[in-house]
DNA sequence: CTAAGTGCAAAGCATTTGCAGGCTT
DNA sequence: AAGCCTGCAAATGCTTTGCACTTAG
């Protein structure tokens, strides 16, 4: 790694550190390492990668606090959850060409058919080498149900 | 439900066991059921919400069953599988606005940085009642090196 | 010191697999 | 009749939970 990736890269962890602080969040050396694995991979690693490459530098680590805090991390708005909300799949019989909500609450998922939201026409292949198929745009957000009992007990946005 | 309503399901199962015998498939009991329990339903049900309702009409369903049946149903076009391609959560510590594409065959996970696929501004709450928090693009297809290797073994796209 | 954080083991779900028997074509 | 399909039970894989111990502030 070049120098200065090197120093943006603690630049990076040095302020994901003052967001802990800032939230009162105890920096364990089990938090600063995920955080520098975070900073410093490009990729966007599983759970279990991650607890991979910690596991080189602590002896000991739990799986299970890999998972609690990228957690924690995820509420604090600190990395982001790619793709499944909600473990489970769902399945929908219209194919034709439209988007999904779906309810940070309860996760149940919504058709949203707005034109204005399609995007422009795919290329065969894109710049990065993938050859792409399709797309699909899910907008997150709270269901009226959701608004009206106001539990909010999952994952509520939380940003600074 | 409405007559009109009832003649458009109609409709669309027919076309949907059209499909069906165009690919060979039997048409065996479960599968017809399957088949007009999606046709009716306008939410995104999960595979056992679709149990539940079968299991009402056929005794003895198994639940591998509608797995299986919806796993070629997939296959086959006939319904889209919504959120969770693999089951694995990824987190990505770049919370700027960006997209991502994820490669059918191996499940990676790429960035894709394209203003140009930008939605326009989210309004705050959607004519559905939902309030918007966030949106996120997921691009689908195939990875440079699942196109080298060429084994395709799992989800490739299959439409007529 | 004290609450917050961690490790371990076990449980929880959604989903998949192996195999024997049953049903479409 | 032939082979695709299904049911059952058990396994798998990711993730979560309960509880006692440890550590950061």
């Amino acid at each position: 790694m070049s120098d200065v990736t090197a120093e943006l890269n603690t630049e990076k962890i040095r302020q994901m550190e003052a967001t802990c602080r800032a939230r009162g969040l105890s920096l364990t050396h089990q938090r600063r390492a995920l955080l520098s694995a975070l900073a410093c991979r490009k990729d966007h690693p599983t759970a279990d990668q991650l607890y991979d490459d910690l596991c080189k530098n602590i002896k000991g680590l739990s799986r299970t606090t890999v998972y609690r805090i990228l957690e924690t991390f995820v509420r604090i708005g600190l990395v982001v959850k790619i793709s499944s909300q909600q473990a489970k799949a769902r399945f929908d019989a219209d194919t034709s060409r439209h988007h999904h909500i779906s309810c940070v609450e309860c996760g149940e998922v919504a058709d949203l058919f707005d034109p204005a939201f399609n995007l422009p026409e795919l290329p065969d292949e894109h710049p990065s080498g993938f050859q792409l198929y399709d797309y699909a745009i899910t907008f997150i957000g709270l269901c009226p149900r959701c608004q009206r009992d106001g539990s909010h007990t999952k994952q509520k946005p939380l940003n600074p």
